[in-house]
DNA sequence: GTTCGTCGTTATAACGTTTCACCAGCCTGT
DNA sequence: ACAGGCTGGTGAAACGTTATAACGACGAAC
């Protein structure tokens, strides 16, 4: 069984197949007497718009691609959240891709998204890429960067600063009575944690406080939080810290563990701030105190600038939003 | 500037379109001579194949999609990572819809879905939707059920024996020297959670020990483990159970936090197991023990489901494959 | 020396929409 | 009465691909 096409149904309907597209499209005013027979016939027939057609026409898609750099990290699932909830209110919708931090990954799902001409793309780029997104732009697919912001002035982006970030975290371990901080993440060659730890260490300074011991891992994840705690506790009694900073949650959370494990008290010994306010840090044992980026409103806004792109192509005003990030007190840091 | 076509490739190359196609597709043998030839025109132009004339030519589209509960929750997210990884061994790719638990949205994925006429669907249902997949698979979308079977046969299927998996639970548990189960859980109302406080239910009987205490509550997550801590530790001292069994991972969670947050001891006071393995339960303060559904591969199997009903349409031959749950002892359940 | 296959290639017909230029009425104001 | 403007509708062209029937050239087989 064939599915029933505009052509059938205008047929059922004893009208042209434009008047059927009208109705599909309310592109132009129809009676309303027609416009109830085509919607009958429409439901007789089961008809459903092939999309691949209308596409070829439009030369353009209806969705749009956003590409992730770990979807087991919830902090950018709420993200894509934001992005898909946002995209429903324009009647778009979402294709959905995970990096998995790998610039191969990265290469298809950009080959993919090319070919699908999508309407437009949220990237947190992982390769150098860039050139590439410039084409894809050139093609009428705008782009949008997410949470990277660095050197491409040429593109829109909504960030976080994350300097700001590692002030308030370190400023708030002061001011509940901290005076020996470390800070535990991922490799500085990641923009975000150099900030942050950056931010963290001018806080310090300001106040006169010890420096801030950075501890580099080569992950984000939980074992980074494991390992660093784990080097901190090998530390002669005199240096061991009072507070951690992990640059973002999974790593507190690991750290928490570690910290538990080794029988030290959140936070009557140590306190424990992280990074993202995800869901799973307020949840922990201890409840832990966070900076909260607002992820969802990321996505809103991200969606919102691409869609801006979309409805006016060739603007060559690249906006950038950079958004304030906020501590969230929780039991981790109460003061010792 | 138009993007390139084939006509344009075509024309540089001194060939014909079909001779272009034939190149792209391998769909007939061509010399290699004029394959490479045509291979630069290609390059110099930059010609990207238009997906949306290709698919409309051929009839169905290169994609396919998934429809998700709760993307937050990592059991789900893994799932779909079994997806993708396979579906890029078969060349296609993936679009992911969060249902959210919601039927409204799960009816709009499948408009979306029809309309872009997927290569098939997988797809864990939340709403009535059995005679829309119905029409789904009829219009050529092959459709496999995830984690769901009732009363579906019609469909192939991958689920996970839940009951089996609540026998391993409370077994594990009263195999530890545990005497008092208590299960909280979501509604009974989802099959999943029936299924799994039937299994314990029934262990326990076998085992001569004391009925296992069910706490019904309305939600899945965090909270829901929370709330049923507080209800067991408001009982009388001589009710109150010495072993918890928490319908999932993110329930688990909550309760941890609770316990903890009562000075409650665990294990050495109350054990509490999981379901479902996510990474957050391996790394939580007091690693928490569960029972493993093994997501990635119940992602792969379904997709082979899949692809092999898209590659062999018009087959009535649905598999159900059922996968069995596997305990994962962690500190949380070391012995009183 | 004709016939038959094979290989590589070509031209052309779909696929199902949307858009655009046109048209038939019908009302309205002068 | 007639130009002009709405309103609701028509029909055909175009979008870029793939599939298919047909074809020329060249050997092999008889």
């Amino acid at each position: 069984m064939a599915t029933a096409n505009v052509r059938d149904v205008a047929a059922l309907a004893g009208v042209s197949v434009g008047t059927v597209s009208n109705v599909l499209n309310q592109s132009k005013p129809v009676a309303p007497e027609t416009a109830k027979r085509v919607q009958a016939a429409i439901d007789k027939l089961g008809f459903v718009r092939n999309d691949a057609a209308r596409q070829l026409r439009v030369g353009q898609s209806r969705t749009v691609g956003i590409m992730v750099l770990d979807v087991s990290n919830p902090f950018f699932t709420d993200i894509a959240r934001g992005v898909e909830d946002t995209l429903t209110d324009f009647n778009r919708s979402l294709i959905l891709g995970n990096t998995g931090e790998s610039a191969a990954r990265e290469l298809t799902y950009l080959d993919l998204f090319e070919e699908q001409r999508v309407a437009g793309l949220l990237i947190t780029p992982v390769g150098d890429v860039l050139a590439r997104l410039e084409r894809l732009r050139e093609r009428g697919s705008p782009v949008v960067l997410v949470d990277r912001h660095e050197n491409a002035r040429s593109f829109s982006s909504v960030s976080v600063d994350d300097y700001r970030g590692g002030q308030i975290a370190a400023e708030h371990l002061l001011d509940t009575g901290r005076t020996s901080l470390a800070f535990v993440g991922g490799t500085r060659a990641i923009v975000q944690v150099a900030q942050r730890a950056g931010g963290a260490q001018d806080a310090a300074r300001e106040r006169d406080a010890r420096p801030v011991r950075v501890l580099e891992l080569d992950s984000m994840r939980a074992e980074a939080g494991r390992l660093g705690v784990e080097q901190l506790l090998a530390l002669p009694k005199a240096q061991r810290p009072d507070a951690v900073f992990a640059a973002n949650d999974l790593i507190a959370l690991g750290a928490l563990q570690a910290l538990t494990h080794a029988g030290v008290r959140v936070p009557d010994d140590i306190a424990l701030i992280g990074y993202d306010d995800i869901s799973f840090a307020a949840n922990a044992a201890i409840p832990i105190s966070s900076i909260r980026q607002p992820a969802w409103e990321m996505g809103r806004t991200a969606t919102e600038l691409l869609m801006a792109e979309i409805e006016k192509p060739g603007t060559t005003d690249y906006r950038h939003v950079v958004f304030q990030p906020e501590l969230i007190v929780r039991e981790s840091t109460a003061g010792p």
